[in-house]
DNA sequence: TAAAAAAAAGTGTGGGCACACATTTTTTTT
DNA sequence: AAAAAAAATGTGTGCCCACACTTTTTTTTA
């Protein structure tokens, strides 16, 4: 069944058929019920292969993704997949084109994304951050009719799309019963938490999820919150956690509602290990390294790649 | 960068090029060697949206696969995977037809591989039982040289082109190291098996991974085995598991190596369950009903719908 | 009622490739 | 060296659709 079937049995041409299924406007009613009714009857489908192939607009998709480096490389992994899929649709006639910035420097993410728009895409995939800045950017895409949907990042009250990532609250709700199954009832579990996070949606809905298993569940928790002000010093990581082990001995468990469990893991001195569970998230070289180590018990990874 | 563009840069026709990328032969070395080179140095890819378009011939895949009601649903997620699948490839020129049979009755595997061959399929999808006919069957594909592929069951020492489905032994090795991090020390394990299951390759692979596990780790696991006759006479199974529970009352731990884990759970008996842990395969609903209460701690999954 | 404008419908080309068929070149045979 | 056979290469059509352009039909205007 084509389109040349559709037009023959409605006794049009195949110009009508086409304005008809892309609601081009342009046919007289009587025709288009005729059509529709014809294309309905006979479950007809447009051939994505053939309508690839004669599309002759080309569409733009920008991505606007953090950078990655040595020191973090969370970041690649999506990209990659970004790559990925963008050599698969491009016989589609979609064009990707990514843009980076630096997390830690909100101008840089603003020049990006003026940047992006330059390209004057069809769509965008950001990976939001710097709330306030945000607002703006995706005030203005809206002004201008762009849609975007978010990657990794759910900031709520927007009109994304949609959104591709780990849903937070489940998340922590699962590192929860991970841990309540190893420590059994009325567990110690130590959050270790950074001060950087403090606000961070993510990494707090995480922590919602972690409280809300509990709640559900009705087990009495015993949890210790530490805050960690900057993950630049290590020796004063290392003394604030081994000092809350050594004080709380019937700590357990420690949860890390973020990607910084490697680092934690390893500051935990060993007389204070004690057969720790330690849970934490993303599959990042270096957290890996610690799951073979034992010094993390499991992760909860995302698949970033196939997200991107 | 197209076809004909190569061709110019090569000085020969389009049809030449075609001949070159697809080894059809009947092309001089020394101009195919100069149209790879120049396909290299431009790194052509085929545009594959415009070669399905293309091509005339209709590739048949056929597949061969367990049916399932409603004492065993495993099957039915990868057979909608395949549904699916299918759908997305018939624009590209690939028809996929499905073939069913009864794993207990091993003249319907044979009458369903007859009925599959008449389809002459360019290749084939199969999940493979009845180990003795399979053989017979496989030969003859391979004399009429169709190739065929492994779905979810991975016999050794055939020539399929691939296998898709669980690392079996990575499968048991993950369930042994749950297990243990649930239980600490010197745990003690009891895995269930079903008579039907002594000899099936995947079953006996998960064993030997989970026993692995121990061996890696050098810990000492203490394993009971249970071997259920069938899983029909569910009163004998209740009183063997709970047996042998009772008189091994350091079991903390129960392993099935197979889906059955949902039906073997709920034949524990309150009293013994002592806050045991159990884990198995697969899944199914009932399964994940029981994962729901609590009755199974993991469930294993393999993804069966994106396998098929 | 004829001319002008607007709406509706029809036509034809191009997108990149596969493949059958036609033509040219090379090799073998006599 | 010419004829026949084989190998190599070239040509052209169709796959199905999108979209710009052309033509026909209907409606509006004077």
């Amino acid at each position: 069944m084509t389109i040349s079937d559709i037009a023959k049995l409605a006794k049009v041409s195949t110009g009508t058929v086409d304005r008809v299924i892309h609601n081009r406007g342009g046919v007289s009613e009587k025709r288009e019920k005729i059509i529709n009714d014809i294309i309905k009857k006979n479950n007809f489908k447009i051939n994505s292969v053939a309508s690839a192939l004669a599309k002759t607009k080309e569409y733009k998709i920008a991505t606007l993704m953090p950078t990655y480096d040595d020191s973090d490389m969370f970041w690649e992994s999506p990209f990659l997949g970004v790559k990925k899929a963008s050599s698969e649709i491009k016989v589609f006639g979609f064009k990707v084109i990514n843009h980076t910035y630096s997390q830690i420097d909100y101008k840089n993410y603003l020049d990006s994304f003026e940047n992006l728009l330059k390209d004057k895409p069809n769509g965008i995939i950001i990976v939001p951050a710097f709330n306030n800045q945000t607002k703006n950017i995706l005030k203005r895409l809206e002004k201008t009719k762009i849609p975007y949907i978010f990657l990794n990042i759910n900031l709520k009250g927007f009109n994304n799309l949609s959104f591709v990532g780990q849903d937070s609250f489940k998340s922590g709700y699962l590192a929860a019963k991970l841990l309540h199954t190893c420590l059994g009832k009325n567990p110690q579990i130590l959050t270790v938490r950074i001060a950087s996070h403090l606000k961070n949606e993510t990494i707090l809905d995480r922590i919602k999820g972690f409280d809300g298993y509990f709640l559900d569940e009705q087990v009495e928790c015993t949890s210790i919150n530490v805050i960690i002000k900057s993950i630049k010093n290590k020796d004063s990581i290392s003394d604030k956690i081994n000092y809350t082990l050594k004080s709380n001995s019937k700590i357990q468990g420690i949860f890390v509602p973020s990607g910084r469990v490697g680092l934690i893991s390893k500051l935990v001195n060993k007389h204070n290990q004690r057969n720790l569970k330690v849970i934490g998230y993303d599959t990042t070289p270096k957290n890996i390294e610690c799951l073979k180590n034992n010094k993390i018990t499991f992760i909860i990874s995302q698949k970033s790649f196939n997200q991107g």
